[in-house]
DNA sequence: GCCGCTATGTATAACGC
DNA sequence: TGCGTTATACATAGCGG
């Protein structure tokens, strides 16, 4: 897809790696985002940074947010003059989220892989232990998901107080200048 | 990227939707794949069918993925960029977390669902997968407990003030302090 | 409904700032 | 390190079997 063909194999420069890893990560974030749009079907991606940080992506609202979220540029924002304790809650709050959304993805995961094994199977059996491992993640949604409300209520009160800046989420599909190449 | 452009929005017919589905399901997946090699990062991703039909991805494996990030510190935060514009942030992250928890709740109805169906069906022996998804998930789960708590303890000492945290760039990775719980 | 085909729209490797 | 540009490699929409 570039000037020159690659063949898929670890890139051994760091540095190009690091490019690539970029580059690709918003390519893979923006098919996902398209195909959960076109399809109106859900989907979850999370992906280590050669650096071991983490990134995610999940549809349903959060579109590309997420990824335009991790994606931010320092240098765009400005103003906000707030105290260090909101940064320090919104790094908080971040990693949070990437946890949550990765779990919940594992989650998912989890069902579809036992699903495969389950279709490669006809042990009736076991279908009891599917049973209590479905159970156990929907308990486990619900663990979570109570965690957050938690969460999600001390944060609103303790950022309760200023402006609101215009971060919306013009998502992913935002370069539009497209031209026959000659 | 077809003989046709097309915008990104639900398609109307089931039946185009579903080849869609299909073949970008497929083209995600190799993006994923070849990121994952590439960069020889860990990868994962999860997308429901039109059909509710879970598919999905990832590289090394789920539980790699998943202890990867249950052994995020929420006190160090060395992960993204994102420091800037907190209160947007903020609000955008609300938002955020609301629909990651219903969209949990979904896929765990889903789940459900899905199990029931899979009743119905039998293909052959794969004990041992079974086995340790099953392991696989209970782990996960304590895992995630403990994770929870940790996010809570954090959470409160954020909200009773503040913390400074200077933010750099150095990768702290993972600290291991994840006790094999049994 | 899955496979292949072909014309096009996209993603992105190499560079340049 | 990140962002923009250009030349190409890829992915895929619309069809046909």
């Amino acid at each position: 897809m570039g000037r020159k063909k690659i063949e898929i194999k670890l890139v051994k420069d760091p540095n190009v790696r690091q490019v690539t890893f970029s580059k690709r990560r918003t390519g893979l974030f923006k098919k996902a985002s398209e195909l959960s749009i076109l399809c109106g079907t859900e989907v979850a991606a999370v992906v280590f940074s050669p650096g071991n940080k983490p990134y995610s992506f999940a549809h349903p609202n959060v579109d590309a947010v997420a990824a335009e979220f991790l994606q931010q540029e320092p240098n765009s924002n400005e103003a906000h003059g707030s105290s260090s304790s909101n940064e320090a809650n919104l790094d908080e709050l971040n990693q949070q989220l990437l946890d949550l959304t990765n779990q919940s993805c594992e989650e998912a995961k989890k069902g579809k892989l036992y699903d495969e094994a389950l279709k490669n199977q006809s042990n009736k059996t076991k279908l009891q232990d599917l049973q209590e491992l479905h159970e156990s993640a929907a308990e486990l949604r619900c663990l979570i998901k109570e965690r957050l409300n938690e969460m999600e209520a001390a944060e609103a009160m303790l950022v309760m107080k200023e402006q609101p800046v215009e971060f919306s989420e013009n998502h992913v599909a935002k370069k539009k200048k497209r031209k026959t190449k000659a």
